[in-house]
DNA sequence: TATGAATGAGGCTTCATTCAT
DNA sequence: GATGAATGAAGCCTCATTCAT
């Protein structure tokens, strides 16, 4: 992991400018700018504009596991450490909202090679939640019929809170960390819906 | 709303293209190419790269807003026409992936007017929801704290199945459809939490 | 000479157009806009944006010559004659400036075999003034050491009138007149200059 | 005032082609080509195609203000200034052909704000000149009804030997110098035309 | 007589990248 | 470690022109 100040300033300029107009539009000449760099010395650091992307990228989720594994509760029970798991992923992106932009939405302009890499470290960090899941539902303690496919969709929309907050806005951090929490526990909780609430007919559309 | 055949034949390469590899990816070279027209019948139909991505974007919306309307079941329950409205916008984006990454992932790459257009068209679609949200409050059907923002999170998770549902995968369509509604149940369900899962404690991150 | 009305509206507009913007500048949509026409339709009356502009340019100049030949004065002095042009060509000028320009600034836009033609109705035009300024040398009532180049250089001071007049300016179309007929009076007046205002020394440029 | 050898081709490349096809036909490629560059070198002198042009056009004005102060006589007198800078200005004129053109000739193709600037390098030049007619009416040694017009007929009809001039044609330099000179002396000699040469009555037109 | 749909060529410009210094 | 000059490829777009109707 290069740490020089040149290749801080990059990632930084890159982070803000990716996340702001996309990787596409983000052109090295303005990158440059940002940095304070000459657009040649980018190529001291990386091979191209594209291996940029890759490691901001996977340096994105890789961080994102280590940083939960640092933060995870010594608590054996699932439902605690899922509790906790919520909370530190929304806090997380409300404090990177950048990095949340770039590492969900710029997967795309890889290449198939590149692209494989990411999925992988992505797939580390979803497994914990998923692990997690799994355990919760062998414990008894948390309902949860697709285990994988429910890590997905809780990322995505703890993931989503960095979409729509506002740091001077109505909700304190807290209080969106609260709202996710409540909204994930409903989500795993165990019993059956009340009788009334049943499936409804499928919609034709 | 032009449909000619030259012009459906633009749409669809458009929204093929920009769905696969992403708007500013897309060369308009390449979409001629796939549309089957020479590049520059483009601007017999379209202004130009930007006003035909405002369109295609803008009908998502509209005919979004417009199909819901005509599939909405007349019950007066709230909680019957929320589920109804799962199935349906489910349905609909598993119908149409395409049109779903296009009209969700590509507009930071309009113009701050056209941006505001785009929101006015997805407000219309989202007010609709979040009034649904609101009337089961007052039914007491419903638990909803936030209407405006719950309405947000749950097309966003909605949205989201046609980022991974795959029509030949594990789960058929009407799968999908009742996770997801099982799911929003779940989420809006009236009745407290159990008084044993509180809410975290922060963590630092 | 086509004087259907379609043409002449053709005419007015590419008149208008290219004395504005020239000729290169003019593209075809704005001047089938202009004259309230589709652009496809210039092609039943011309083979192409370079032969509308021949046809203008020559008939700038045939029509140029033809007036003057019927506004010529009957006097046999050649230096009436002389005062009679000079008025005849800046009145012509001053009210048709954009003829004047497109006449005498799009030439370089033609091909070889065009410029050619042009060359040739503008030397009908120039002859006259040169067999008139010869003609007054004949006579002794002018002084005029090069018939040829001077007919050039009273054309291109004459026309010049066109490109600095104002209909609403200080000076009426009648001043102009007497000033460049005072002008052109002195350039051919008869009797050697004063002694005392003999050629400068060259000067190192 | 950049003088890299590159810039330098890239404006030679320029004045010749634009000199000899306008600027709106001469194309960046053929620019390019003609200057032994690529194609986008040229972006990296001027932010565009117009601004290369403008920068020619004003450089030529300035120059020229400036050739004409360095070039000036010591004489106070008026008339000989003025037939010194004659001379001065066909001589730059005849050396430096294509500037004339350039100079004069493409002025529209510039945008409002760049013509006023150019407007402004003009006036400077010009300024000169009428200054010196003023001057030498007031010295009576000078007739000039309007010196501000006669600066303007003046300059055209100087620059205008640059359209005609050939280098191996009959006339030698020295030859138009004096030609014009005895031309310019006799449009502002002093004293009143003979009676019998009285203004010509004015012809309809 | 007139047009609307379509096109191929080419316009200016910007891009990521290289390389000598 | 860093840069400034240069480039080839490709971008979007506009042009004059054609042709079936």
């Amino acid at each position: 992991m290069n740490t020089s100040l040149t290749d801080q300033s990059i990632r930084l300029a890159a982070i803000k400018l990716i996340s702001r107009t996309g990787y596409e539009s983000m052109s090295l000449r303005q990158l440059a700018l940002e940095a304070g760099i000459n657009s040649s010395t980018l190529y001291l650091y990386y091979r191209g504009k594209r291996e940029l992307l890759l490691t901001l990228i996977l340096e994105y989720f890789q961080d994102l596991a280590y940083a939960w594994d640092k933060a995870r509760p010594s608590s054996r029970k699932a439902a605690v450490q899922l509790q906790a798991f919520v909370a530190f992923h929304v806090r997380y992106h409300l404090l990177r909202r950048e990095q949340a932009l770039l590492g969900n939405m710029e997967f795309r302009s890889l290449d198939a090679d590149e692209q494989a890499q990411v999925r992988q470290a992505r797939r580390m960090y979803l497994n914990k939640v998923q692990t997690l899941l799994e355990r919760g539902v062998a414990e008894g303690s948390l309902h949860c019929a697709e285990p994988k496919l429910m890590a997905h969709i809780i990322l995505n929309m703890l993931t989503h809170a960095s979409a729509w907050y506002q740091a001077d806005g109505r909700l304190a951090m807290d209080d969106v960390v609260t709202h996710y929490s409540d909204l994930v526990q409903r989500m795993v909780r165990v019993g059956p819906l009340p009788a009334s609430q049943k499936r409804p007919r499928a919609l034709a559309s």
